[in-house]
DNA sequence: CATGAATGAGTTTTCATTCAT
DNA sequence: AATGAATGAAAACTCATTCAT
């Protein structure tokens, strides 16, 4: 508890079970969602007995916060990392979108955990919507610095790094959505490179000039 | 249902019922998910018994796939008339995104059934998948043809209509998302021109070459 | 609701039900005591389903409670008028002993409700203690009420009335407790008036007098 | 167990941990009774862990008895230890009622379960009731032995001496348990000596022969 | 047609008891 | 002997659906 000692075996099999019960709680939740999903068959994915469950989690709504905060944990180290490597913006986009999608493609039952909670966020009352709202937020940020940066750098046109970052999140999102329903193979980075190319030019610095031009023209138009 | 005669008094009354419980059904399904919804409020909001529910909607699932068909309806006409106005792809896209966003925004409980849709959609084993798919589909390709016809017009690049599509359905879904939670006043036309002027920049012809250029010198550079 | 106008059948079926649910909650927690006693029985005992219980008393707790309150306002009314009837104290002494243990004899699994209450009362945190203890202290306040005036009349001795009266009432409920047990006959007015003549005796002006000569004498001979 | 030796080391550590546990149970029996005292509980408070409760005690039925048991025995030993020091019958009832009330305040829990057994006793279906009931009676009984020796020896006057000590018996706890609930000091002494004066002139053989004139005279009235 | 009382299957959660270590 | 993880039976409570009036 207070030492940083050697965990004890009992520590182990602990963190194992708790694991093994989240992976459960993901498979089931993804599958189900909050609402139809059952102790019991959370229980029984994870192979223990239903009471069993309530040793490592208080409740359900425990449990679901917990694997939901694992999946986007992980993600978030995904994401990280991916725009790390990243040496300019447009890179950084194109490592973005792939990084999520392959995540996403690789954890379906945390992504469809993941749509329904951001679903259920608008829906609810949102008691404790902070918290998951907040890892959500933590996640566009990364993007949005990568963004402001590479206007510092000149890479693109004036543009709100935050409208950008935003829908940037929302064509991944949706690419993903798509790259679940569909059955057979998913071309991620076929998919993955369209979205980029095409966020890419329209946020391009010499784009961005001629998009206002256009507009000025559409405009006199209608 | 059956003659193609003037409807009869009973006919309108009961117009007129299926038509008030499929509003509460939809402020009800809206504020509390499927799930946590109730017949009994349902029935409340319509200001029927409970039983009587049963006399215009066989169960619970019928009642909600009645409300979203409606709204789905509804928003397709909207979506459609929209397109329909539009004298070019740039306006179409415009007039696409900005005509969805004032319908949702307009018709908050239904954008979150549709929502919830989408998401169950993934979640559920769909059974009935296949229907309320067929409703989103056709409002995509309205905007997929509209694209084809710009494409035709030599308007814009050579690009993927479905894929094209699909990114704009993406960032409208996600705009309006926004606008929903926010709490205060939400610039619909400002958000709205901003997707606008992405996707367009992004879709033009001459973006599109420059685009091409660009990524290849980009991947030199890495 | 609002009116004073004939109960409607509606209000006539309600109110069976809710008396009938009443007395077979009484019977079930007066056999098993609260934490014992299961929804389940009682509804069964009251030859509803299970569900229907709730459709009349919010929870358990609340079913209980209500059937403790009712049987305390009935035992109440018993106590006053036994008390009203008596044209002296001794009288009313001998009333309230029988009035009660008539009344607990009548009515046995109220009466272990009862002195599960007031055991409960110790043991729990007592949260809503209050209103029950509230039922409790007016009916002891009754024979208070008595004593007092019975001390006024000069028909006893300086005494202070609040002890006697719980004096009485203890000697009652014991009484009564033995009479439940007793699985034979019981004769409730030879024990009612062992118990009255004991008091009495124990009160009685004179019989104070000598009390106090005696307890010196005593005290002086240990 | 099996032999009449001196106690090993491993009886010393078992009657030990039989002790503790028996003082853990009553703290918490007392404070939630039977059914919502848990065994995990029990076991924190004896500082063990739950499974070696199992090791001392079959069941939490066998060593909830084990501590009311225990209880009654050292209560039976203060009782019947009062009654042998009193020189006559008058301080043979202070000194039960005394006595009794000062075991009482000092072991509250155990006297909360005492009330709950009492109580238990008349709702349950009664499988092992006569142990309890019998460690009960025996110390009425003591009582009750007192009672007809001061009869014998022309003390008080005829009297049924079960229905007397019972009665005894029944002040005696109503007292105590005013003074548990009690939250400030309680006046042991005072109170005792109420109770005592209460029941001394109530069998006092002079006051009894008044009793029976008086009780002719006021039927008369009636 | 309309009503709303009644039903009971299904869900979460607790906890006495067991047993491998 | 001691531990505490695992079990699963049991209970309160909800709500979609039915049906007598």
């Amino acid at each position: 508890m207070h030492g940083h000692r050697k965990p004890s075996r009992a520590d182990i099999i602990t963190e194992y079970r708790r694991d093994a019960l989240l992976q459960a709680a993901t498979r089931v939740f993804g599958k189900h969602g909050f609402d139809c999903a059952t102790m019991e068959q959370i229980a029984r994915e994870a192979d223990v007995a239903k009471g069993t469950t309530y040793l490592y989690y208080r409740s359900k709504q425990t449990i679901y916060d917990a694997a939901l905060s694992r999946g986007l944990a992980e993600l978030d180290d995904w994401t990280r990392e991916a725009l790390d490597r990243a040496p300019n913006l447009h890179d950084a986009i194109a490592a973005f979108v792939t990084a999520r999608a392959q995540y996403f493609l690789a954890h379906r039952d945390f992504f469809r955990m993941y749509v329904a909670a951001i679903s259920r966020q608008m829906t609810s009352v949102k008691p404790r919507a902070s918290e998951f709202q907040a890892m959500i937020d933590r996640q566009t940020r990364r993007l949005e610095d990568a963004i402001r940066r590479g206007l510092a750098r000149g890479e693109i046109h004036a543009v709100a790094p935050a409208a950008a970052a935003l829908a940037i999140f929302d064509l991944t999102r949706g690419l993903v959505a798509r790259g679940i329903v569909v059955t057979g193979t998913f071309d991620v980075a076929g998919e993955g490179s369209f979205v980029t190319s095409l966020v890419w030019t329209g946020l391009h610095k010499e784009a961005g000039k001629r998009q206002k031009a256009k507009g000025r023209v559409l405009s006199e138009k209608s």
